[in-house]
Formats: C-alpha cells, structure tokens, sequence
DNA sequence: ATCGATTGTTTGAGTCGTCAAGATAAGTTC
DNA sequence: GAACTTATCTTGACGACTCAAACAATCGAT
C-alpha cells in the first residue's frame, strides 16, 4: 500500500496533470506540495521503480494508469469524507478540505462504505466536484469558469476547495452550489463582475474570484 | 505535539501501570507494543528527555504527571471514537477499537468536539469504558470480573475491547453492557461459569472468558 | 551560437522509528 | 557463591522522508 506522502505525490499530479497538457514537471509539484525539487526528484524516481508514473529526467512526468487509478481513490477517500463532515457532521463547507486532506490517508475501506452508503452513494462533494465510482471513474461536468461567462443566466456547479476564506464569503453572500445567477459581463477596467438573483440582491466579485467559481449556462 | 508512536508508548505505560504496583518495565512494554526492548529503551530515554515519563535505567519507569495527561487524552480520543462508530455510523462493538486505534491519532479537535456533542457528552463507550473528562479525569467504577463473583445477581458493566472474537461471540449470546443475569458458583474443575438471564436462557462461559466480562452486583 | 536565467539533479546530511545482535546486569537455583 | 537464565542496554544499521547547497542541463533572446 502506498505511504501518505506517496499519496499525496500521486494526488498532486494528477492535479497538476489535469489542467491541460496531461503532464507536469519536477518544479510545480514542489511548489503544490511545498517541497525543495531535489525531494520532488528522489520520490519521482520512487514512484517509477513502482510503476506508478512515466518519468524521463528533464522531460516531465505523467502519471501511468496505475498511478492514476491510486490517485483517483485518494480523491474517492477525500470527497467523501468531505460530504460526509458537511452532511452528518455538521461541519462547514469551508472547514472540511483541511479534515479530508488527513483522514483520507487513514480512513478503512469498511468506514469508508459506510459513509458512501449513508449519504447515498454521492456523486459530488459540497463543493461541487465530482466523486469518483468505485472504479475511479469520474462524472464530467460542463463547468466553465465564470469568468468565461458571457452575460446571461448561470447555476453555480462547483467551487474550488482550497480557500477556505473564499468559502466562508462565498456562503455569506448566498453563493452556493445549485444557485441561479443572472451574469453580467465583466468590467475588465474595474476588475469586477456582478452576479444579480432572481430576488435582486447582488453580489460583486473580483475576477481574481470568479475564477474560482465554475458554472453551468441554465436553459 | 507528540507522534502517532509517541502516544502509543504513554497509552501503553498508562495501560499497564494501572494494573497494580503503578509502575512497568521496558520488558512489557515491548510486548505489549510488539516491538524489541531496544527499541523501548530508546524512546524511553526520548520520553524521559521530554518530561513525559520517569525512567532509571534497569529499574522501572511510570507515567509523570504530564505523561499522564497526555496520555488520558489519547484515551479519551479513542473512546469517543469508539463511542461514535457505533451510535452514529451503526458499526458493531467488535470491529471499533481497530479503528479507533487508528483515528485516535488523527482526529481533529473539531472533529471530537463535534462527536461529543452529538453523542451528549458520553461517560462510556461502546464497552463499558469509561471515557475521561476534558480535564484527563476519569469516573471509577466499582466493577469486579465475573470471574472472582460469587453467586448472584450481577449487572454487566464492562467488557474488554481488544478481543473481537470475544465481542462478537458475547454479542450473539446476548450479552451486552447493562444487561442483568443470575450468576452461578464458577465449577473450577469444568473451568465454567453460568448466567441465567430472568428469562430463562442460559449462557456457558469459560473462565478465561469471565475474566474479561466485569460486573457490578445488583441491590 | 553564446550568455544568463530557469529548471532540474546530485550529494551529503539529519530525523524518526525500527531491528539485530552482542554486552552487561540482575535474579534464581543448586 | 558459581552457573545459568532472563531482562535490559548498547551499538550499528536501515528505510522513509526531508533539506541545503553545489552542480548540470535546457531554453530564450539577443
């Protein structure tokens, strides 16, 4: 079984991996996991002599399908541990990320069927991400960045996870998972971007934020 | 903070020093840890260096007051622990102390907080242990093993947690924490001792066994 | 195509917790 | 009290993970 510290390599490349060119390098995984690149280098080795992840010296990494389907349960783990403190625990949305990033390491598969079964098989987490199948599959969204938004009317489908702060304004203001929002276009001078509910209150986010904040364009 | 390790070694001493003479030995200790006596002897010294034990070389050691109440926290993690898995997650009393033996050293203050809230400030987990108070103090009780009751009329108030086979066996027979049963006369030579319970069925146990059910008389 | 900046690799070292095996002290038994 | 047994201690080592700092390769731009 992989250490936590293998896992949470595994996670971060992943992460890193799956914004775009389906690779990454020595030097974002130090920054991500706040490690000096030459410890990134000596687990990179690590992880290939596992058969965990592609890695040519100098040329980048990927992670290799088996890496992939360990990474992918360490994010089963954490996104239902996260449900799992906001639904049963009672916990905040914006307090959970920290809990899940130490409990998924620990939790035992029976502990963790159990949650799955009291929440009722999850598809995504309080923040709206995606909650990988048993078999590490992962339910695609639609979600853009709002600001990608043209102006017109949007749902909220998910928020990044890791700014617990963000999250507790983001909840004080209203904005959660599932609301509708009416979009203006931004105002790049201002560096600010209006969402109105259908009440009328309104709520004024920095760019900086809205691209944090991803959504689904409502019919 | 002390390590995952180190508070396995305080709730280990505070474990066996609290069966008579108040002190233990290296020799036990690495039994009970299953590690070598080298190894005891090291982290004794580290114990010692922090304050947290009292050790003379080659004369036995014990828990200083600062060991004691780390260690009374562990304990009380772990039984609240215990105490959640089964009232709020429905697991059984024997597969909970595994767990707990896990989650104890990771649990967030948060977290526990939020347990021990939802499950009313408990004074017993699952088997009958009593779970110290915020402050490291414990309730005593008065329980004796059934093994050393004479004939009579018993109440069950506390069983050992640490044999899951043991649990799951006393599960099934029906004995559980708060039940009442009639006690007989242990037959040393059959190495057997009945209870009756009011309605009538009866359950054989081994003597062995009855030295790990503890009872309280009933008026 | 060479310079300088950026990125990545290597090396040497430290911490934590562990074991194996040999040395020593403390009982126990005759 | 000598011999044996058991308990404890010491030493040297290792595996996992990390850093600091010296070194090497690559890239971009002039």
């Amino acid at each position: 079984m992989p250490s936590s510290t293998v896992e949470n390599y595994l996670k971060a490349i992943l992460h890193l991996q799956g914004e775009g060119r389906g690779s990454t390098t020595v030097g974002e995984i130090s920054r991500e996991l706040e490690v000096t690149p030459g410890t990134v280098t000596i687990m990179m080795r690590h992880l290939k002599a596992r058969g965990l992840v592609a890695y040519e010296p100098r040329r980048g990494l990927s992670l290799k399908p088996r890496g992939v389907t360990e990474a992918m349960k360490v994010v089963r783990r954490h996104r239902l541990i996260e449900a799992f403190l906001v639904e049963v625990m009672g916990l905040d949305w914006s307090e959970v990320h920290e809990e899940a990033e130490i409990l998924e390491h620990v939790i035992s598969d029976r502990l963790l069927d159990r949650i799955n079964e009291m929440l009722g098989e999850p598809t995504h987490d309080p923040h709206g991400d995606p909650i990988p199948d048993r078999n590490g599959v992962l339910a695609k969204d639609r979600a853009m960045p709002l600001l990608d938004a043209a102006a017109g009317r949007y749902r909220v489908v998910r928020v990044s996870d890791e700014d617990s702060a963000l999250l507790e304004w983001l909840n004080e203001k209203g904005v959660r998972i599932g609301e509708e929002f009416e979009v203006s276009d931004p105002d790049r001078a201002a560096g600010v971007l209006e969402l109105s509910r259908r009440g009328g209150k309104r709520v004024q986010l920095g760019l900086q934020v809205a691209g944090q904040v991803f959504v689904e364009a409502v019919a």
